[in-house]
DNA sequence: CTCGTGTTGAGAATGGTTATCATTAGCGTG
DNA sequence: CACGCTAATGATAACCATTCTCAACACGAG
């Protein structure tokens, strides 16, 4: 027996989903915490960590050192669009830019390539506040 | 006079420019100890984020969650093949995966799109030891 | 040479992540 | 259903990279 049914991985999960964008581990176990489950820290960590491994999560590193984790819907392998604003994230494909990333990689000799592609903007409503609120800064 | 010329910073520099890939500031640091050098961690880690933000140094974030640098020749935008093994990185061009980025960023509505691309794989001469160290697991 | 101030360096502080370990609780079994 | 094995949990300590603090120092102008 190699795994046991937790309602904490449960919780996690969840929180994970209702997440519309990258959320921290530190965020989550608040968030969790708020919820008035009794949840460990580290249990988010091993949650999230067995998440990600299973391919039920993604995981990036912040600019800031931090790890950010999202639920990933699509299985396989894909690629995200992020909000710099808000957060939202958009699962997307890129084909051609796989294909790209493989030739590149064996071009220079390199092999078992693992690439990394996201882009950052800001969506149309962030940009639009952010338009507006030019004034203030 | 807002910067003075201190050894501590040229060696930095130079011992960026030396590593072939990227390093972390914690290599870099020991290495500059190596050479007889009493330069300090802090000073270091300062040199580093200055080279960074006056653009002669890229930095990324390794899986770990590390911080590593590494001296740009290239001034402009661009993208880096490493090798997860040895880190050797090689400074690659995509111009069609720019294309690729602000087409595909603009038609979810995202504005002001930045990426992300870096490809990890093995380079051949890593590759050829890891076969040849198959057994040792 | 002398002074002012940017810089340095050792160590403390910070903050995220992982390990430790006693306790708890799934879950298959009898 | 009760039992027991063992994975999972959670509080806390340990870790590690990075940043901060601050007194001593050295660059460079006058």
């Amino acid at each position: 027996m190699a795994q046991r049914n937790t309602w904490q991985r449960e919780r996690v999960r969840e929180a994970l989903s209702d997440a519309r964008g990258f959320v921290s581990a530190q965020t989550l176990h608040a968030t969790l915490r708020d919820e008035n489950t009794g949840i460990g820290l580290a249990t988010v960590y091993r949650a999230l960590s067995g998440l990600a491994a299973s391919g039920d999560a993604d995981s990036l590193q912040s600019p800031e050192g931090e790890a950010l984790y999202r639920a990933c819907s699509t299985e396989g392998h894909h690629h995200h669009l992020i909000c710099r604003s808000c957060g939202l994230t958009v699962e997307i494909e890129a084909k051609d830019v796989e294909a790209w990333a493989q030739r590149t990689a064996a071009l220079h000799g390199f092999s078992e390539a693992e690439h990394v592609v996201d882009i950052f903007g800001l969506c149309t409503p962030c940009a639009k506040k952010r338009a507006g609120a030019e004034g203030a800064a």
